[in-house]
DNA sequence: AGCACGCCGACT
DNA sequence: GTCGGCGTGCTC
């Protein structure tokens, strides 16, 4: 008998470590790395990951318990996989559970459920029957039983449960069940038409519907799904349920495939003929790829330059080499149009995932990849984990879109994640934007890379595809300064030039795209009497009115509260809503422009699934004049008619207190800047601003992205900021401010003093090679979040230092005292928001 | 993360 | 005298 090392599903750092568990000979066979296992842990059975295998002759084997179950037939991971899974846990500062976990679809993420069985030899008396006689008669029925269930049956005898299991009269089984399996339909039989006639003579004739359900089957035979029956026969599932009781028709559980994308034609494309630029961008990509070698391309091309071609064309050639490819692309983007361009392509070789999916169609999806049936997978972040075998191709579309990192545990970057994929597989990657982050622009082109740059070997090769297809020009944008407006007398909200703008459109009937990065109506509430402003209790963050609900809400943990009539601290009733929210704007446009079809975008009008596509659709189908919306109207649309793009306060994010704000305002109005005018219409864009001399604004006039990176860059290299140096965020969080305070400092403090035993640190402003500072304590841009309060300290480092490697170990010995004084510390490693 | 074991207050 | 509060500690 051999020894399984399993990572079991607890996410804390005291079991981040494999435990051992003996194979039982029934499972022999059945377990290898990556296997998804049940095991007894602690007195109860929780899910596993097997990590490796070894021989008992190394071990203490009296001490191990044995595996209770392996879940599935095939292992839902691999030895590659559990591997990388490994490198995610040093990388960001995870539990190994929760690097693997994020691998497997929800569809796999087990759950114990606890049943409750007879024990054996268990004998009732008078007086258990008396006290408990209808418990006992429903296990007597049916044993085990779960617990759940019995409890919803029998709810006030949770105590007779206990008491009995103490007695030994019942026993508790503990079973790891998947949250769902493959979907099974509910599918009616018919037997033979001589039998249906049999069934025919049997019912009598008050049984109008029966009747009419078997004459239905004789004049269809085929199989059919109990409720698509019920529906042609115009009855219910209760009609076909009595036929079956009888036995007059069969009713089977049958599993059935969801395919998200079923009945939708997809017109097969041909490879486009690449333009001279697109070629030469091509060749470099397609010759890598060719030979199965690990390089990693940037390829930075306008919007509009046809880097999506580019991506179709090296995933052909993947394919033709016998591999597979990745392509992920930003959630907001994966759109019906844009799944559409790699199934016309691909055909039923495409696996598509994204957010808005089900489980259970994901977790279709996700077989499709892991049993060979699909050799593309195109999807959002986590795709990244594709159950492949032989990845010939990664690429990355829009690499500097932030959605890339998670920003819940593991806080993976999958542009990192991705790099170390391909490395594992000999496969090339390319990194695809108009306006590249600037951590990948610098490693690609700064002589000896950025040296405080992830690792030195994250050099990729620069290939710019510098045109635009078919020539079309850039569209001409027009900056307006706000500040000047206002000196006009112009208090609204779109100035002049937008105004007359969007009047344009509307009278040409072409279709305009506005965005404001607020959603919600207004952005706080004061009182004009006492200067209150409305807080949510638990984060200490302003709170945002919303119209359509009336109710104040926080966008950080949802807390919502009835809108105010009168100040809550003072009783006057001069509270008033100030800042401006899409859907404040929505109404600004109704009063405006009489008449005008504005569709609104933001998380509040596409929670519900599909929602998104149907607006988009809507707006496609120009059943609307404006799209309005938060930043996901600025992700990779493309709408033929849209000649006009208008942004209403370019600023709004710049004075947020993050090193990234200027780099993001730049690529987001950039990116917004790119939708106008991609057809055979030219294209306009507006940009209203309160700083039209900030870089991150005026440079997008002149489209100038090198201009402005060379500038952001050059202050980024002044404060040791990424790419020129790398940072850890550790927030400690507590409910109590003055003990938070005091334990903040002396958990610096002690980091510092571990840190200059180490060695590490230099002088930092020197540029040092392996400087590391500790900088912190200071409150966490969100104080307080749910209760807790927040502070936190900053890890800065440069050079090829393993700080990650550093802290945990550091983490480790200063474990015991966070843990006696209640703090809780969280890691961030390359942080991507600093708020 | 749970669930055990373990030491001090309000009930039968 | 017991039931039960939730404070540490361990889980192959």
């Amino acid at each position: 008998m051999s020894v399984a090392r399993v990572i079991v599903d607890v996410p804390s750092r005291e079991t981040d470590r494999p435990f051992d568990y003996l194979i039982p000979a029934r499972l022999e066979g059945w377990v290898e790395p990556g296997s998804r296992v049940a095991v007894p842990f602690g007195g109860r059975t929780l899910q596993g990951i097997v990590v490796a295998t070894k021989d008992d002759a190394e071990v203490d084997r009296s001490r191990l318990k044995e595996l209770a179950d392996v879940l599935d037939a095939v292992p839902p991971l691999s030895a590659e996989l559990v591997e990388l899974g490994e490198w995610m846990s040093r990388r960001w500062l995870c539990p190994l559970t929760v690097a693997l976990q994020a691998m497997l679809p929800a569809a796999l993420k087990g759950k114990t459920e606890k049943y409750i069985a007879i024990a054996r030899g268990a004998e009732w008396t008078e007086a258990d029957r008396l006290f408990d006689g209808e418990l006992i008669a429903a296990l007597e029925r049916q044993s085990p039983l779960k617990l759940s269930t019995l409890l919803r049956q029998f709810p006030d005898q949770a105590g007779a449960i206990q008491r009995l299991l103490k007695a030994g009269k019942l026993e508790e089984l503990q079973k790891v069940e998947d949250r769902l399996s493959v979907r099974t339909v509910l599918t009616v039989f018919a037997p033979s038409p001589e039998r249906l006639r049999a069934a025919l003579e049997a019912i009598p004739r008050r049984a109008a519907k029966q009747r009419e359900t078997i004459e239905y089957l004789l004049a269809h035979p085929e199989p059919i799904a109990q409720q698509q029956l019920a529906e042609a026969v115009g009855t219910t599932t209760g009609t076909i349920k009595a036929l079956a009781d009888k036995g007059f028709v069969e009713l089977r559980a049958v599993t059935e495939d969801r395919d998200p994308y079923e009945g939708r034609e997809f017109p097969a494309s041909a490879p486009m003929k690449l333009t001279p630029a697109q070629a030469a961008a091509f060749g470099p990509i397609a010759a890598a790829v060719g030979e199965g070698r690990h390089e990693v391309f940037l390829l930075h091309g306008v919007t509009g330059s046809g880097k999506t071609e580019i991506y179709l064309q090296a995933i052909q050639r993947c394919l033709e080499q016998g591999k597979e490819a990745i392509v992920l692309v930003p959630e907001i983007s994966l759109t019906p149009q844009m799944v559409e361009r790699f199934k016309s392509r691909f055909g039923e070789r495409v696996a598509v995932l994204h957010s808005r999916l089900s489980n259970g169609e994901r977790y279709d999806e996700w077989r499709k990849i892991r049993d060979g049936r699909a050799q593309v997978a195109v999807g959002a972040r986590s795709a990244i984990f594709a159950p492949f075998g032989r990845i010939g191709l990664i690429v990355i579309d829009e690499e500097h879109e932030s959605s890339y990192k998670q920003e819940e545990s593991p806080k993976y970057h999958a542009r990192d994640v991705a790099v170390e994929r391909a490395r594992q597989h000999g496969a090339a990657v390319v990194l695809g934007s108009a306006t590249p982050s600037l951590e990948t622009y610098a490693a690609a082109t700064i002589e000896s890379g950025a040296p405080g740059n992830r690792d030195a070997a994250f050099r990729p090769v620069y290939v710019p595809l510098p045109e635009r297809v078919a020539d079309r020009p850039l569209p001409g944008v027009t900056i307006v300064d706000m500040r000047e407006e206002l000196k006009l007398g112009n208090r609204a909200m779109f100035s002049r030039a937008l105004a007359d703008a969007l009047q344009a459109r509307l009278d040409r009937e072409e279709q305009a795209v506005l965005l404001l990065n607020r959603r919600g109506y207004s952005t706080f509430v004061m009182c004009r009497s006492c200067g209150y402003t409305a807080q949510c209790p638990h984060c200490d963050i302003a709170l945002t009115y919303h119209r359509g609900s009336q109710n104040l809400r926080c966008h950080y943990c949802g807390y919502a509260e009835r809108e105010p009539t009168e100040c809550p601290s003072c009783q006057s009733p001069h509270i008033r809503f100030f800042g401006t929210g899409t859907q404040k704007v929505e109404e600004a446009l109704a009063l405006a422009f009489p008449g005008i079809r504005v569709i609104r975008m933001d998380v509040d009008t596409t929670t519900e699934k599909g929602s998104h596509e149907k607006w988009l659709t809507q707006f496609r189908e120009r059943r609307a004049d404006v799209l309005l919306g938060t930043q996901m109207v600025a992700k990779g649309l493309d709408f033929p008619h849209v000649t006009l793009v208008g942004v209403l306060a370019a600023d709004s994010a710049l004075k947020l207190p993050d090193f990234r704000a200027p780099e993001r305002t730049f690529q987001l109005l950039t990116q917004v800047a790119g939708r106008a005018g991609r057809h055979e219409l030219p294209g306009e864009v507006v940009i209203q601003t309160y700083e039209p001399e900030h870089p991150s604004v005026a440079m997008v006039e002149r489209h100038d992205y090198a201009g402005f990176t060379a500038q952001e860059l050059r202050h980024r290299r002044v404060l040791g900021y990424p790419p020129f140096g790398r940072l850890i965020s550790l927030t400690l969080s507590h409910e109590q401010m003055p003990l938070l305070i005091a334990l903040g400092e002396s958990f610096a403090a002690k980091m510092r003093e571990k840190a200059s035993a180490a060695g590490l640190t230099g002088s930092f402003a020197g540029g040092a090679p392996h400087a590391l500072e500790v900088l912190g304590p200071v409150p966490s841009p969100i104080p307080r979040l749910k209760d807790r309060y927040r502070f936190q300290c900053m890890v800065k480092y440069r050079g090829d230092v393993d700080a990650p490697g550093w802290v945990a170990k550091t983490l480790q010995e200063l474990a015991e005292t966070t843990k006696r004084s209640g703090v809780t510390v969280g890691v961030d490693v390359d942080p991507q928001m600093m708020l």
